[in-house]
DNA sequence: GTGAAAGCGCTAACAG
DNA sequence: CTGTTAGCGCTTTCAC
């Protein structure tokens, strides 16, 4: 065959005397409708198995794009169609286990309706957020499912009308209405911990809470519904609140486990956790409990048996892109707050 | 002003008797330009900071940009500027801390070079490997860094001339020499930590070796090299290798611990001593020590000690993302392959 | 300094 | 069944 060959020097250029690949003299759609002695059109309609072109003629322009090593242009596809079909995730800490499992699980969901996901992770920085959001939105992401790094953010001047859900953490208050929310039920989950290590005989329970404002106060609320309900007292002494870099979390747990003498102690999340056993070891102590909100397979293996509440995160993953799919179908929906219940793995008791 | 409210007019449309935010009505160079009463070319220039245009013509034009809710659309950009800004990275399971500390890596080095990085998972699949890859490509992306999936896929066919690096994972054998590679001196690295295990005493160190295969073959090396210089037998009944998924982990665990009777277990990656770590509490055991080659923080609570070789991660990250720009900036850029040691970590005793 | 016009690669009317 | 044409939103010559 010639024509490919034609096709080739086209694209290649002497350097040298060496024969080289030009840099980005990538194939179009006009190359391959040349080859194929069809028009543009053809080769568009015929790649995207349009049943309205001959069989024939859809094949051989399939071989030819084949052979030519055509690569179709997504962007140039997306800003045609109006339509990107990628939707962005936002995380805020891309080396916490949990979100890694959500995205994974949002990826999962998204993929199964067609549609890509692109993940940034702000690493809890409102800055770097503000920066992941524009970027998404110039990508055109068809739809952004945000786990927010903060409160200070204006969330409806940002986004404009791109569809959004939260997931995991609040949206700021003033504008919480505006967003669908899809988030664990934070007291129950917490209240159940407390339960269970109230049950196996914990009478002054520390916590260190989460430094996440929403979350924080639901979580704190359902520790204090627990304390309640078995006739418990509180004290502000014992009830700390880790800073968002975790970097107190050490200090707290010797105040907490040492100092105020707690038999038993609550950490609102998964890092917050990480923190304590850091410390732990350096400490010389008398039997004592820990609870924790989010799990880690890891946690099995720790010789010291940890209460936590697991949460829903393959559901958390399938709703948040199934409110934002359907919101990108139909911008006028009335926005919705999801809540799940965490699960309790009452370590050591589980089968 | 009126000028606005009648872009948004424009821009909105009556439903239900309710005005409402028409769906992707975005607000375009153009309407900017109209708004400021100037030409497009000068509103890109202005919002470019090009300082060809006037200063009071370019505030004005920044301001009613801002005012309008103006968001650049970067597609439109990158096809006509004929290049994204973004890097694609693939990775095999993002699930694996190992992984999601690489692209934290790499995105930092990227970002400070003005580069966005797309991230898609494979979970260790060919098929979503390709799939991935044909999803940046459409995406444009500028270069890829690869952590392969596997040895089967065709590169060079599927790539085309955009700019690849392999990390963590060589390429298949056939390509290897057409492309970047930064990887971890997987012999050197676990040479060392058996040192480490044959020094404390064992004397019959069993293997579970990881399922990608240039990266088992170099482990295994190492594995050997140690033995061999210290005196000790090689026996492939204590050498076994794990499947992709790790499902065969926890079984081989006890055939070289309790049937074999191994006095130390050397697993080869992350995700197998995870496997390993499962089966143990089952098992009534002797004294024996434990090795990995990757490091997690949480190795630091565990009862038994691990000593692991940990991976430059930053590093490695930071070289590749250095040597896919330095390939899209020159495509006749000879390849080449970084070999970075391994850190040993030699719990318990380090300090 | 600014505008007019062309075009990146693709798809969607509208013809025929 | 296929071709022609227009245009998505943006940047970039080339004029003035």
């Amino acid at each position: 065959m010639t024509v490919p060959l034609f096709v080739l020097r086209f694209n290649n250029t002497i350097i040298n005397n060496k024969e080289v690949n030009c840099m980005s003299t990538n194939i179009t759609i006009k190359d391959v409708a040349k080859q194929a002695g069809v028009s543009e059109a053809t080769v568009s309609r015929a790649l995207n198995d349009s049943p309205q072109v001959k069989r024939d003629t859809r094949q051989k322009i399939q071989n030819i794009a084949r052979n030519l090593g055509y690569r179709p242009n997504g962007l140039a596809r997306s800003i045609r169609v109006q339509k990107s079909h990628t939707l962005g995730m936002i995380i805020p800490d891309i080396l916490n286990g949990f979100f890694t499992q959500l995205s994974r699980a949002i990826e999962d969901t998204a993929s199964q309706a067609g549609y890509d996901v692109l993940i940034v992770n702000t690493d809890e920085h409102l800055s770097k957020e503000a920066k992941a959001i524009n970027l998404m939105l110039e990508k055109q992401v068809d739809g952004l499912i945000i786990t927010s790094a903060g409160n200070s953010t204006d969330y409806p001047k940002m986004l404009g009308n791109t569809p959004a859900v939260f997931v995991d953490r609040m949206p700021p208050a003033d504008v919480v209405s505006q967003y669908d929310r899809v988030l664990v039920d934070n007291a129950q989950g917490t209240q159940a911990i407390i339960n269970c290590l109230i049950s196996r005989g914990a009478q002054r329970i520390g916590i260190i809470n989460s430094s996440v404002s929403a979350t924080a106060k639901e979580r704190l609320q359902g520790y204090h519904q627990a304390l309640a309900a078995a006739g418990l007292p509180t004290d502000p002494a014992i009830e700390a609140t880790a800073r968002t870099d975790g970097s107190n979390v050490p200090q707290m747990t010797r105040q907490l486990l040492v100092n105020q003498k707690c038999d038993a102690l609550f950490a609102a999340d998964n890092t917050i956790m990480t923190g304590v056993l850091t410390k732990l070891p350096e400490l010389q102590l008398p039997a004592f409990q820990l609870g924790a909100f989010d799990d880690n397979d890891w946690f099995d293996f720790l010789p010291q048996p940890i209460v936590t509440a697991k949460q829903p995160i393959a559901e958390l993953g399938r709703i948040a892109v199934e409110r934002v799919l359907a919101r990108a179908a139909d911008h006028q929906l009335a926005t919705q707050e999801f809540r799940l219940p965490a699960e309790i793995i009452p370590r050591p008791d589980n089968a």
